[in-house]
DNA sequence: CAAATAGTGTCTCTAAGACAATATCAC
DNA sequence: GTGATATTGTCTTAGAGACACTATTTG
């Protein structure tokens, strides 16, 4: 009869075909765009990030950040650490999506793709700035279902356009997964992880957990409202948001200034 | 400059070193235990399967049911082969829970663990039997937090007692994750697993999209409303239930005998 | 008839949406 | 002052929870 100890040091992991394993990332942001009146408040955008592939697969498509897992790290560590190598953005926490493992969605050969969303607040990307990775850009997202049912992804940065078209499969424990009809040019199965993302993000913003990474520590009430409503892609009406979100916040004594307008309380997070 | 073609038929996946990768699989199922007052409706507890493992690591310790991936097969599909292969259960859906990673989770070594829950009706595993599977055993399961904030998990099956102790991390996206403090005999991170489990199905029955997975196709309001109050651990009043119920079923014209009370009209998911 | 579940009606309270009205700043 | 956002208050409506009451079966 052999112990446990003897049959581990027998053990061999390698007499079976394994697979190669990445962790890619959904990193969000929510880019302000100034307007030419001064009394106006910034427009928000939901915004993506992609890099630009060096080496093939897919070289020059556009891809979510990631990479193959190492020995002695987590799934979670490995998506922080490839989103840090290949875009120099450090996101604060991440979010499980899926695991996307269809046979054949990576030419390489055998690769399953753990994919994670994180939200990241304006601020900490332009204090990091992007200098040493180029190739690493933020795509403004929209992304909704059209007349005939199916989605459509479409991903903006500067001239460059990537236009994905998606099909809803079933809906499940509030997750909604898609399969790709056109992959509009992003690498991999990436579209249908972005969708899933997105899928889950709006679904989820409701509680407001989500809503609040986003944004700095303090921020006005109104800013915040605008992050749910482009999350959500919906219009709430400010009175009303202001009575359900009031049990979530802390009033600050600081005010905003020099905003053309009515000076705004700022709020910390409860 | 080297092409695609040629780059993928130079390409070495096995140049790096790759983990295994298992699907883990908690199949719930709602038991209903008769009582001995004739008029009494059956009660019901929340069960999950487990396996006794056979051979080492963990040997005679109770697991989930599970496995390794193998080559052109997603982690969905190993998870229903694997439950079919050590149970003889056959899931009809399951939907993902998360991965775990955790260096130092498995002895055998660097293995990664997809986990997916799936919800069985009764009716179902009665007409299958679990003859060819001796070791696969249903458990009743009781989750909750205790006075000082930790969490236990009692999982019980006729004589075999097995009590995990759990703290809750953070909630992400309404999915909670824990650190088991005790496995009370479980195998692995499982414990952990089934925790996380629960807490989605928890979270997630609220909409009754689950519900009615664990039912056949024609059933009683109060049947249903019985699903509902075992997986929440909540009590609902009837008149409130049918309420808020009605909207997702249609009744047909047949109706419960023999009952010892008025029939009960059964309706089937809208 | 008694005991149990099946099923209906209604009261109250809360939360959400709509909207009116006031406050305060930069120019 | 003007035009914009900030902030408060209130009306209406939908839904959840509580509860009283009736209906129908088996032993």
């Amino acid at each position: 009869m052999q112990s446990e100890k003897e049959f581990l040091s027998e053990y061999r992991l390698d007499k079976y075909e394994r697979p190669s394993v990445t962790a890619d990332i959904v990193a969000l942001m929510i880019r302000s765009t100034q307007s030419d009146n001064y009394r106006l408040n910034s427009d928000n955008k939901l915004s993506v990030l992609l890099i630009k592939r060096g080496g093939h697969p897919f070289k020059d498509h556009w891809a979510l950040p990631g990479g193959f897992m190492v020995p002695g790290e987590t799934v979670e560590e490995c998506a922080l650490r490839e989103t840090k190598e290949e875009t120099n953005v450090s996101p604060v926490s991440i979010m499980p999506v899926g695991v996307f493992s269809k046979p054949g969605r990576d030419p390489r050969g055998w690769i399953i793709s753990n994919a994670f969303v994180s939200i990241i607040s304006e601020e900490s990307v332009d204090q990091k700035g992007q200098d040493d990775a180029a190739d690493a850009q933020w795509f403004d997202v929209e992304f909704e279902q059209n007349e005939n049912g199916d989605y459509s992804l479409q991903l903006g940065c500067g001239d460059v356009r990537l236009n994905a078209l998606l099909e809803k499969n079933e809906e499940k424990f509030g997750r909604t997964s898609f399969t790709v009809k056109d992959s509009g040019g992003l690498a991999f199965d990436h579209a249908e992880i972005i969708a899933a993302a997105l899928s889950m993000l709006r679904n989820d913003a409701k509680n407001f957990d989500v809503v609040f990474d986003f944004l700095p520590e303090k921020f006005t009430l109104s800013a915040l409202q605008r992050v749910q409503e482009t999350i959500m892609n919906i219009s709430i009406l400010p009175a009303n948001f202001r009575r359900k979100i009031s049990a979530y916040v802390i009033e600050t004594d600081e005010y905003t200034q020099g905003a053309g307008h009515r000076p705004a309380k700022l709020y910390k997070r409860k």
